[in-house]
Formats: structure tokens, sequence, C-alpha cells
DNA sequence: TAGGCTTATGCTCCTCAGTAGCACTTTGTG
DNA sequence: CACAAAGTGCTACTGAGGAGCATAAGCCTA
């Protein structure tokens, strides 16, 4: 269910279905990003998209829920890892929240492919500003893969399902997350991978100051 | 920009005009409410539902942006509420967040109307469990809000733009009450105004633990 | 109370996202 | 080499949502 972008972290172990898959999906993506981007995402209709990267109708929504979703993939593919990587997470002694902070830095590191990604991310974060709908789609799937790990946590720690904390935590570090972004956007020049990871920790830094600050 | 719909909740202070605008704007509602509930959100039109409440299309999106919005009215009145509050909030000495907090509660306990307004949210909450786009929305339309009251806050708390707290803190009041939520909804038994205002003020209790809890 | 103004409404036509059926092609396998 | 499986293109369809224009209902002033 990873849903993996870059081409080149394409390995020669995948078939040759695999691969030229893979090589659609990515061209979608960016060439999405890029009409999206120069024509705003309403001003772009699928079937011109599909056109540009010579593709039917039907093979976009075979590699893509809705148009939202494409323009939302570089992030997707950062949650997706988390959520895999959960499975597999050590959570002795540490407070729980900690551990998906420093697992979110690591699939953060993962995405690091010389700049690629991080221009899509880039891309992405803009068009979800001016487009409503962008922003919903990502909220939702983010809901959604909340759900997930929470699922996961409750299974792994034999945790109470009624409790209401994991899923606070996570809730926790996607709002973390976001406000790390909305900074790393904000910011003036090239935005490098990582900057954003530095946003990240500062975020983390001052979150639990977000429970008690009061005015000046 | 208050959605208001309680029917009863019209005084006599407003024109004719207005008033049957609310009454349509609540037979909407309602109506859309028990088809979505009777045959699932998807399958029932805006046709349908425009001929169900003898209305045109036309008018429908006059008083709602889409079909999702019809479905998460209820909710959106609190928080409405809230936004409007936060212009008068008294924010000397006591943390932010828990100013926001009782806000909630304030915002919520208005919401009494003896059982009308309750039950319309449950219904509106099991239709999002059903339908990911109307959680989409209802996640569009808290984020979008939460921009809303950020603003307010940085301008009458003379803060720092650049400072993620007001924004972090404004996110943990919108987990709790989505965890406040879950947790009334999976409650069986007739739901309750009071027990959903106990269900928020016992998350309130728990969300400092959510930032230390680890693996008993 | 008559007339004019504003605003909601209905009607109709349109665009486009997203789905489904069917036939064709490509890739992996016995 | 043949067959199974999966991806793809083509086409036709549904339904959400928007726009223009005309009408009606409520409001306001003389």
């Amino acid at each position: 269910m990873t849903a993996d972008i870059s081409p080149a972290s394409a390995p020669e172990t995948l078939s040759l279905r695999e691969r030229k898959k893979l090589r659609t999906r990515a061209a979608l993506v960016d060439t999405a990003l890029a009409l999206f981007t120069e024509r705003g995402f309403d001003g772009v209709t699928l079937d011109e998209l599909c056109e540009a990267v010579e593709v039917s109708k039907r093979t976009f929504f075979r590699n893509f829920a809705s148009k939202e979703q494409v323009a939302s993939a570089p992030l997707e593919a950062l949650w997706d890892g988390l959520r895999d990587d959960v499975e597999h997470l050590s959570f002795d002694g540490a407070p729980v929240l900690e551990v998906l902070q420093e697992a979110l830095l690591v699939s953060l590191a993962r995405m690091d492919d010389s700049g690629a990604w991080v221009t899509r991310v880039r891309q992405s974060r803009e068009l979800a500003e001016l487009t409503p709908s962008i922003t919903a789609y990502g909220l939702q799937y983010c809901d959604r893969t909340s759900a997930a790990i929470e699922a996961t946590l409750q299974r792994r720690l034999s945790l109470d399902p009624a409790d209401p904390r994991p899923r606070l935590a996570l809730d926790l570090l996607v709002a973390s997350f976001h406000a790390a972004l909305r900074a790393w956007t904000a910011k003036p020049g090239t935005p490098t991978h990582a900057a954003l990871a530095a946003e990240l920790r500062s975020v983390f830094a001052v979150l639990p100051g977000a429970l008690t600050f009061s005015r000046a």
C-alpha cells in the first residue's frame, strides 16, 4: 500500500510491469503538480492531465483515488512510511509520543532523495493552501492513517481501546508536522530537506508549552 | 456567518424573510440527515433531497456550499459559536488552552435545546463514520475555523505570527473534542447533551497525559 | 396603499469528476 | 508456445456543482 513516487527508488528487483506502473505514477504526479501550479487546481481538467501524460482517465483512476490525491501524493509517502514503521518500533521505557516523534523524523529522513521529494512537497503544500479540497483530502488522509496507527498501537501495547491518549498523541504528532510545514513554507529562499527536519524538531520542543502558555 | 439551525432559536426580531430562510435551512438539514441515515450518503441524490423539501437545487446551494456541509451543519454551529466568542474572551492570567477549553464548553452548553441538537449531532457523527467525504469536509472546516481563531488570538494577545503555540493549542482543542465525540458515539443507549459535556471534560483531564504516557 | 427596490427562488443548460463495461495488449508462468 | 493475469484504451453514463435569466416574495419610502 505504500505509495512510492520517485523513479530512482525503483530497484531492479521489481518486475518490468511494476516498474512501468511506477513510472506512469511518477509522471502523473510530476505533471499534475506542474500543471496545477501553473494554472491552478481547478484550471486543469483530468482530461488535460491525462492527455499531457498520454494516459487514459481509466489509468489515472487505477493509480489514484481522486484528483486531490495526486496532488497530495508526496506527503502520503511520508505517512505511509511511518504507518509501516510503527509495526516494528520498540516502545520500551520511552513515552509513546517521543517514540512516534523519532519515527516521524526517521520516515522524513528516508524521503531525502537529493531534493526531488522536497520540491514536490513544497508544490503540494502551496497548492493545498490555495485549494480547500486538497486540504480536505489531506486531512482526511491523516485522519485515516492516524486511525490505522492507533489500532497498531493498541494491539502492540495492549491498550484499552477506550483510552483516548494514543489517538491524542497521534493528533499531536500530526498537528506538529503541519505546524512545521507551515513554518517551512513561509520561510523565503530555497526550502531544503534539512530545514524541514529542523522545523519539526523545533515544534516538538515547544509542544509542551502549547498546553500551558498564557498571554505575555 | 453563524449557521443557526434550530427553528426554536429564531426570535421574532428577525424579519419574515429571514425566518423563512431559517426554516428552509432547518428543513434541509433535518430531511438530509433522515434520508442519508436511511439510505446512505451516496444513496441520496441532491435532486431527491430537494424534491423532498420542495426546493430547487439552486436554493440548496444558496444555503450550503456542498452536499457534505448539510450533513455537518450541527457541528458547524458549535464551532461558529466558539469562533465568535473568542473575540470577547478574557485571557488574563489563565493559560490560553484552558480559556479555550472553557469557551468550548460554554458554546456546547448553548447548543442545549432539549435534545434536538444532540440528536442531529449523533446522526451527523454516524454518517461521517461511514462516509469519508463528510469526514474530509468536517476536518477542512475545523482547519479553516482554527485558522480564523488563531488570527484572532494573535491580534488580541499580540502574539508573534510565527509562534506555533496558539495553533497547536487549537489543534489540541479540536483533537480533544473529536476524541470526546468518538467516545460519546461509542457508548450505547440514548446519548445526552450532558454526557457529551462530561466526555469532553474527561478528555481535557487526560490531555497532559497524552504527551507523557508510555507502555504499561 | 402604491410603487419601486432588494433578495430569494425556480428553471434550464452546462462542465467535469468519477464509475463501469468491453475489447485489446502486455507481461509473467507452466 | 500457450495460457492466465493484469494494465490499458475507448466509450457511455451518473451526479455534483455552477451560471444566466426571469419571476415572485418581502421590504421600504412617499
